[in-house]
RNA sequence: GCCCCCAUCGUCUAGCGGCCUAGGACACCGGCCUUUCAAGCCGGCAGCACGGAUUCGAAUUCCGUUGGGGGCACCA
């Protein structure tokens, strides 16, 4: 199969939902294993939630995440327009169209009469569907209250019957019609319904697979009458489970990020995210975790989803993105690194950004986030600082799970040495603390060569110089070349930092322990 | 209230009538390794929602129930 027509419709009343992510991503992925086209359309027609720059930033989330379409917005194509609010005449022709085949009636009920009728159902406990009061009106009595200016909306003839669609991953669906009632096609205004404006689009756009979230399985039945009555081809469908947030309700922004780009401000690779999505409601091997673009197109299916709730799992989201991380390569790792610390306004400020990304991830994203919605430029990284950044990257390599992690683990590099009270104790607490520190420190300044092999001998006899247990030594070098007790490994740490350097915190902090 | 979807460890899942005393992964717990923290390796905990029916045999089929979710708009 070679025409495969699929299309991504996202309306744009704010940024990309994780949950619409997911769903642009499907779209992609069965477009391009099948040769096909992938439309992407912007569905605005309440202009009054619409704005372009929210148009502007889905489009951005897509393209981050390696989307790309092949008809849409700056892509010209045979299906255009693709915003909705472009696409009134083509509405309207075919609203013409189905009054002219007897499938639209006027009705002049108006908003109150029908929230009466609903509330008398209510009261009944009777399930409400509009009567069809006005689908029996006589020409006449129509044409005089047209005449006569009365606003009326336009309503599908619903026939009797049963209306049953496939799914491409569930059972199939049977609804009894007389449960839908006549819906509204056409607002008093003249404006074109949801429902309707979907089907002509996808009619005109010659689209062939419908992949969208499963909350749209109920309008389906809708949708599929409208393409019967215009004597349209059914699309196939594919209803994708929903994203849920781990208390089993729709992810939301209490369950921390709802966008790619909050998970990307937390040091979460895009390619990872991507994975991660699309993974997620199947299984998978810890091989593809790594797997490109390329390859999910090549061989992900997505007909194997499961149909269940997929719940979003930060914890196993982190795992990957560390088995991620450690698989990548030096140049690869520092190059993300510099990239994300300049995201995250390290270079301008490491202390500040270290004092935020303390409190996790999560926090520290908060902050890039409104930063960046105040548009504040970010610090690029001096030669020194992005060099020093990619000559630590391998030391935190096994170490970290996203990016983030770097800054605590590694921040003390890019500032001067400060001590907290809580470190301070901890290494006036250490035996011997004062006399390894200069012991080392004149040690470091004589070493040669300048190589972690040279430094880890010279440590190394430290102990048993010093009479000094290995556990002492140590935890007094950590604490005085880092002012923390958790640190990337000490001797690569100590010949990243320099001899002067390295040498001079030494002697610091043992003024300090001293 | 009515309609629809979903239902295996806490989470993501394998399973498609016998290979299942239900397998893997995350998380959690323990051990090993070790200069800290991790990573890595090894081990452990933990599940077929419930009730009927079909069958020699059911996680797997059917029917109920329960639970969760979605929808019932002149929203998309």
């Amino acid at each position: 199969m070679t025409d495969a027509v699929v299309r991504f419709a996202p309306s744009p009343t704010g940024y990309l939902h994780l949950g619409s992510a997911r769903t642009g991503l499907y779209n992609y992925i069965y477009a391009r294993q099948h040769g096909g086209t992938l439309i992407l359309r912007i569905e605005d027609t309440d202009p009054s939630r619409s704005t372009d720059e929210a148009i502007a930033q889905i489009l951005s989330s897509l393209k981050e995440m390696g989307i790309d379409w092949d008809e849409g917005p700056g892509v010209p194509g045979p299906h255009g327009p693709y915003r909705q609010t472009e696409r009134a005449d083509i509405y309207r022709e075919y609203v013409d169209r189905l009054l002219a085949s007897g499938h639209l009636y006027p009705c002049f009920c108006t908003a109150e009469e029908l929230e009466a009728e609903r509330q008398a159902a209510q009261a009944e406990k009777r399930n409400w569907v509009y009567s069809g009061k006005c689908r029996r009106l006589g020409a006449d009595e129509v044409e005089r209250r047209r005449a006569a200016g009365e606003p009326r909306t336009l309503r599908f003839k619903v026939p009797p019957g049963k209306t049953v669609f496939d799914d491409m991953i569930r059972e199939p669906v049977e609804v009894d019609n007389d449960l839908i009632g006549d819906f509204i096609v056409q607002r008093s205004d003249g404006t074109i319904v949801y429902n309707l404006a979907v089907v002509v689009d996808d009619v005109t756009m010659d689209v062939t697979h419908v992949i969208r979230g499963d909350d749209h399985i109920s309008n389906t039945p809708k949708q599929i009458l409208i393409y019967e009555a215009l004597g349209a081809p059914v699309p196939k469908f594919l209803h994708m489970p929903l994203l849920f947030g781990t208390d089993r309700k729709k992810l939301s922004k209490r369950h921390g990020a709802t966008k790619l780009e909050q998970l990307t401000a937390q040091g979460l690779l895009v390619e990872v995210v991507r994975s991660y999505l699309c993974f997620l409601s199947t299984e998978f091997d810890e091989s593809m975790i790594t797997w490109t673009l390329e390859d999910l197109t090549r061989d992900f299916d997505v007909e194997r989803l499961s149909p269940s709730p997929s719940i979003f799992d930060p914890d196993k989201l982190r795992w990957m993105n560390g088995r991620f991380i450690r698989q990548m390569g030096d140049e690869k790792l520092g190059e993300r690194l510099v990239a994300y610390l300049t995201r995250v306004g390290f270079y301008g400020d490491p202390a500040a950004v270290e004092k935020a990304a303390a409190e996790g991830p999560q926090a520290l994203a908060a902050a890039v986030e409104s930063a960046e919605t105040a548009h504040q430029p970010a610090t690029a990284p001096t030669a020194e600082q992005a060099k020093l950044t990619k000559v630590v990257a391998p030391l935190v390599r096994e170490k970290v799970d996203v990016l983030a992690d770097f800054i605590p683990m590694a921040g003390f590099f890019f500032r001067p040495l400060a001590f907290t009270d809580e470190a301070r104790q901890r290494l006036a607490g250490t035996d011997g603390a004062a006399a390894t520190l200069a012991r080392a420190a004149a040690g470091l300044r004589a070493v040669e060569p300048w190589s972690v092999e040279s430094i880890e001998a010279l440590v190394r006899g430290l102990p048993a110089r010093l009479e000094l247990k290995p556990k002492a030594v140590f935890a007094a070098l950590r604490l005085g070349m880092s002012g923390q007790s958790v640190t990337p490994g000490l001797f690569e740490s100590l010949w990243a930092l320099g001899r002067d350097e390295a040498a001079a915190r030494l002697e610091q902090a043992a003024t300090l322990a001293g």
